[in-house]
DNA sequence: TTGTATGCAAAAGGTTTGCAATGAT
DNA sequence: ATCATTGCAAACCTTTTGCATACAA
């Protein structure tokens, strides 16, 4: 793979943007550094790097692809109500044991805990319905 | 929440379609039975069954929202490289210790573990091509 | 020099919205 | 009778693609 300006600068941009950027959020970040970048290009480098494995294509809830730059073990913490979401690391959810997955003839490299459930934010805003 | 025809040929038809399927995948299958259903009211009832908590959102890699049935406790198998998703059931997975999360003030309802990898069909695949 | 990467513009999905008509309660 | 729900068409947004140009190797 080629190391080009446009890819290095979008790599350092989702290296900084720690939380899990949309491809749109990528693109707003790297601009100021680079002038003129394409969000084509952005989309592209974002899949390259991807594919390489240097960064992560989150497992979102939600429509737009997000782009998650710890590729180390760590956990999600997912907002059912919001879609939002937020790192957690846990060494006993690190220390999972992982089932027997060779009846489906899957290869397990790797795996991610979503805890699932309401946000601070979201808590906030209902109970404020409620006492309404 | 009115019970109409739609919403319930609809509900029926995730049901069946027990496969993460999405939006586009529910509408073909309700299709035959309710012939002229509108795709928007597809979008607009699975959307209102995931709020009621019926169905749920799955977090899926790729773009586009898919919906899951199973609202009961299971876990994933989601494929790096193309991106399919199978269900599998692991009660030691189902006896994972949920950490302490009033710090982030979030509320844990419900997990899913995702075990990430290669699908068979992928490692096949790309058994074939290396040996080209 | 060679071929990959970029930028632009346009296309291609997928999903949402406004509005009038319909239908459940 | 009332108000949520539907269907249609159009809008919207995100992502992909074709093609000529630029640039890393």
């Amino acid at each position: 793979m080629r190391c080009t300006v446009q890819r290095r600068a979008i790599l350092e941009a989702v290296l900084d943007l720690d939380n899990h950027p949309s491809a749109e959020q990528v693109y707003e970040a790297v601009t100021p550094r680079l002038p003129g970048v394409s969000k084509t290009t952005v989309y592209r480098a974002l899949e390259s790097l991807a594919e390489l494995g240097v960064i992560t294509k989150a497992c979102h809830p939600g429509a737009v692809a997000r782009y998650d730059c710890r590729t180390e073990l760590h956990h999600h913490l997912i907002c059912l109500h919001c879609d939002s979401v937020l790192d957690i690391s846990d060494e006993r959810l690190d220390e999972l044991a992982v089932p027997d997955t060779s009846g489906f003839g899957f290869e397990v490299t790797d795996f991610r805990v979503q805890l699932r459930g309401i946000c601070r934010r979201c808590r906030e805003h209902s109970r404020r319905e409620e006492s309404t």
